[in-house]
RNA sequence: GGGGACGUAGCCCAACCGGCAGAGGCAGGGCGCUUAAAACGCCCGCAGUGAGGGUUCGAUUCCCUCCGUCCCCA
């Protein structure tokens, strides 16, 4: 009787193997080629989730993958275990943060470990291990030395009812705050920022040669929004002392301004309302700070009400002509100038603001003849503007701009999108800023050997929303390092993408006391040869890790030539069952741990690669009778090699070549297929009378080839088989020989239409396919004794006929 | 409102640079085994690629318009 698989017991077995014979501990000096694979690392929610499971899966695949090449994988995990949730339960059932956090830990660590999933766990980082609090504050400190942190005024989402500052995604985008339902408001306080500023250009231009998705890519440049265009001074009439500056990127539209927009935040509001316009004002910037930035952007029920006028005027610098100087909320302040030379002759909103109150219409771009819509965006000859008349768009956009230069009134600039990266969080859960306020010495760093700045259990966790720093009196009162008179801790903790924008470098040398990461370490494995991950990631994580990789190296904290952290990335997308996105609010998500417990890891990971049938249709049944001998037919017998012994053997060496080719692909999910296919192939092969060395070789290979997929089923296999461990296995390499067609079928078509299909050699030229191709007497039969008009060749697979005017 | 991706059989999905539309799975059907069913094994594919137009000898693939779904940004 055959024995079945019993998947609990062997992935049981392997797993406590992998556990303790510590294959996947590497070290700097392995003689082996160094590679560096890097799943993101996991905010600790509990047991796995299916978004893990997947993640984790395509990172445990390369890194066996690339283990089976030959090659010390470093493949390192560790958690990314400060942030709001910990926070927000201890909030509603006052179990402190750290252990309801380490809680979730053990039951991630638990659900990776059930998935086979194989990690240099002496390397386990935690964002909020004290040694890691310690080196995130020296780097701040750092950073703060070479300017690259400042503290500033920001307007900052309010949220009155949580005594907070939330971030935007906290926001709902009906303005109110996702917890209390508070209207959020605007309120400018003292915030820390990273100046990701000064890297924009660098971290624009760098992307080109990233080996990334190119929506990610894109993603990032729109994120970054660099423009280029020119700023101008707008004299106010009859106030000397004023003017209003203006970023536009159509220097070439100037002549066709007919008004200018101010941000309803803008400095220059007080002063240029007339007594006249100031009840209308206050009730547009009443109306602004109760409005959400989606309904500000929205042309939507038309711009009524959007604007108003302050009564005052400036002068356009090109015509010296005075306009009018209106309010609209579609204007922001964070862009640009906070203001705006308002051409509607060439600007779709401007025009329709213009209707709506009546402003003048300039074209300086004349339309094409047939154009039947408003304000007209395309290239073009410059019209009704002076000087400019007859330059086309390209050519008008150079001209005023050195003629602003020249004049003194304004310059070429570059404006961003992106803007200084926030890192004050008003949170007990995160790192504390290593930062004293001090009555005298003003404002002090905490030395080094003072370090790290800990946050103290002792804490209220009123449901207030508070931070319980700010009111926990051990922790806010200190002596001054300076001076040692009584001074105050900073309160404020830091984003958590502070804590994973360089937790990749740690890892390299976790275990580092007197720098944050030992430069050799860095050097032998740095930058992450291939980085796995969520899409949700494509921006924020992604480019902060970016800056601070950049920020290090001019710091000298890694080597200079370090400019990028992730030299491949792959994401790995949404998980979809029955059509729609698994997401807690659907409702639909199913644990992945109870399939561990029934249908085993091995087929929850092929399942998820293969992303095709429910996760209980995929199982090793096949496998499993292949590689035990227990397939049923006759018993294989030792013969000369047959044709179809051959074949067998032909279609191994092209399983290699594929799944090799398809694993550099990303294209998991053919190989799943590939493998499903030999299998039936195989069976039949059986049945039919197999030839022993033959079967052994393909069933072999498909173990080794299926290894880094599913782990457990093929470690067992193949030490029954083979004795030793599949893992430690060399990849198997295809024989070109025996990968090489003996013969391809070539296709040949008259005018586009297959007639004939006609065996022939791969190495056959173009002119042999196009004699076989006429020879054809289906060929001859379509054609009639019509002469070709044209013949194609595309040796050696098709041949096409095209007889007088086809197509 | 702006940017991006996708749309192929009842369903999930392949088809790399434009070159035979189908690799694989699910569901379904037939046959075998069986008293029967399940399990197992064998066999079965007439959708022409969301719609319309363009380029081409040839378009699922490239371009344009529209429809639908999703993602990102506002």
């Amino acid at each position: 009787m055959a024995e079945a698989y019993d998947v609990g017991a062997v992935e049981k077995k392997w797993q406590e193997r992998w556990a303790d014979d510590g294959t996947y501990e590497v070290d700097a000096d392995d003689p082996r080629p160094a590679e560096y694979v890097l799943c993101m690392y996991p905010y600790p929610s509990g047991p796995a989730h299916q978004g893990h499971i997947r993640n984790y899966t395509f990172g445990d695949l390369v890194v066996r993958y690339h283990t089976m090449l030959g090659r010390a994988v470093l493949s390192p995990i560790g958690f990314d275990s400060f942030g709001l949730p910990a926070e927000n339960a201890a909030i509603q059932t006052g179990i402190h943060p750290r252990l309801y956090t380490e809680a979730r830990i053990d039951e991630l660590k638990a659900s990776l470990k059930a998935l086979g999933a194989v990690y240099d766990w002496r390397r386990e980082i935690r964002s909020h291990d004290p040694e890691y609090i310690r080196w995130n504050q020296v780097i701040f400190k750092r950073f703060l030395e070479a300017g690259l942190a400042y503290r500033d005024r920001a307007a900052v989402n309010w949220c009155p009812g949580c005594q907070t500052v939330l971030a935007n995604e906290q926001v709902l985008p009906d303005g109110t705050c996702e917890r209390s339902g508070d209207v959020v408001a605007k309120r400018d306080l003292e915030q820390w920022f990273f100046r990701i500023t000064a890297y924009a250009e660098e971290l624009l231009n760098a992307l080109d040669d990233l080996d990334w998705p190119d929506r990610v890519k894109t993603m990032q440049r729109n994120w970054i929004g660099r423009s280029e265009g020119a700023e101008f001074d707008l004299p106010v009439e009859g106030r000397p002392d004023l003017s209003v500056r203006v970023f536009t990127t159509r220097p070439d539209t100037s002549f066709g301004m007919t008004y200018a927009v101010l941000a309803p935040e803008h400095p220059l509001v007080d002063e240029l309302t007339v007594p006249g316009q100031r009840a209308a004002v206050d009730e547009l910037l009443a109306r602004v700070a109760r409005s959400t930035e989606i309904e500000r952007q929205s042309t939507e029920g038309g711009l009524e009400k959007r604007g108003v006028s302050t009564g005052s005027s400036v002068i356009n610098p090109f015509t010296g002509q005075p306009v009018p100087v209106y309010l609209a909320d579609y204007v922001l302040s964070s862009y640009g100038t906070g203001a705006i030379m308002a051409v509607p002759g060439q600007d779709q909103r401007d025009w329709e603001f213009a209707q709506t109150y009546g402003l003048p219409i300039v074209r300086t771009v004349a339309p094409p003849d047939d154009w039947v819509g408003e304000a007209y965006t395309g290239d073009g000859v410059t019209i009704n503007s002076a000087w400019l008349d007859g330059l086309t768009v390209d050519e008008a956009i150079q001209a005023p701009i050195e003629w602003l230069e020249r004049e003194g009134i304004g310059r070429r600039t570059v404006n961003y999108r992106l803007r200084d990266w926030l890192v004050s969080r008003q949170r007990y859960w995160g790192c504390p800023i290593p930062i004293i306020y001090c009555p005298s010495c003003g404002m002090v760093t905490v030395p080094d050997d003072q370090l790290p700045v800990l946050a103290p259990d002792d804490v209220e966790f009123r449901p207030t929303g508070e931070s319980p720093l700010k009111y926990n009196e051990g922790f806010r009162h200190v002596s001054c390092p300076g001076c040692g008179g009584p001074a105050e801790r900073e309160t404020d903790t830091l984003d958590t993408f502070v804590d994973s924008s360089w937790y990749f470098l740690r890892f390299c040398d976790p275990w580092s006391t007197d720098v944050p990461f030992d430069q050799g370490a860095v050097q032998n494995w740095m930058p992450v040869d291939q980085y796995i991950g969520g899409i949700t990631h494509a921006i924020l994580h992604l480019l902060y890790a970016r800056f601070y990789t950049k920020a290090l190296a001019d710091l000298g904290l890694v080597p200079v030539e370090l400019r990028e952290p992730f030299t491949r990335l792959f994401n790995q997308g949404m998980i979809r069952l029955g059509g729609s996105a698994m997401s807690k609010s659907r409702g639909n998500v199913v644990a992945p741990s109870r399939y561990l417990e029934t249908v085993g890891a091995d087929s929850l990971r092929l399942f998820h690669l293969f992303a095709g049938p429910a996760v209980d249709d995929v199982d090793f049944a096949r496998v499993w009778r292949l590689g035990t001998g227990d397939a049923p037919g006759p018993a294989p017998v030792d013969r000369a090699p047959t044709d179809a012994d051959m074949e067998i053997q032909r279609a191994t060496h092209r399983l290699i070549e594929r799944v090799t080719d398809e694993f550099h692909r990303w294209s998991y999910n053919t190989s799943v297929a590939a493998f499903m296919k030999f299998t039936n192939d195989l069976y039949h092969y059986v049945q039919s009378g197999a030839r022993a060395a033959t079967l052994s070789e393909a069933i072999d290979t498909m173990i080794l080839l299926l290894a880094p997929m599913a782990p457990h089923v093929t470690a067992e296999l193949w030490e029954r088989r083979r004795g030793g461990h599949v893992h430690e296995q060399g990849w198997p390499q295809a024989d070109p020989e025996l990968v090489r067609r003996q013969a391809v079928t070539l296709v040949v078509q008259v005018n586009g239409k297959v007639r004939d299909r006609i065996q022939v050699d791969p190495g056959v030229d173009e002119a042999e396919v196009e004699r076989l191709a006429l020879a054809s007497p289906k060929v001859q039969e379509q054609l009639g004794g019509r002469p070709p008009a044209r013949v194609v060749s595309r040796p050696p697979k098709l041949v096409n006929i095209v007889t007088a005017r086809s197509g």
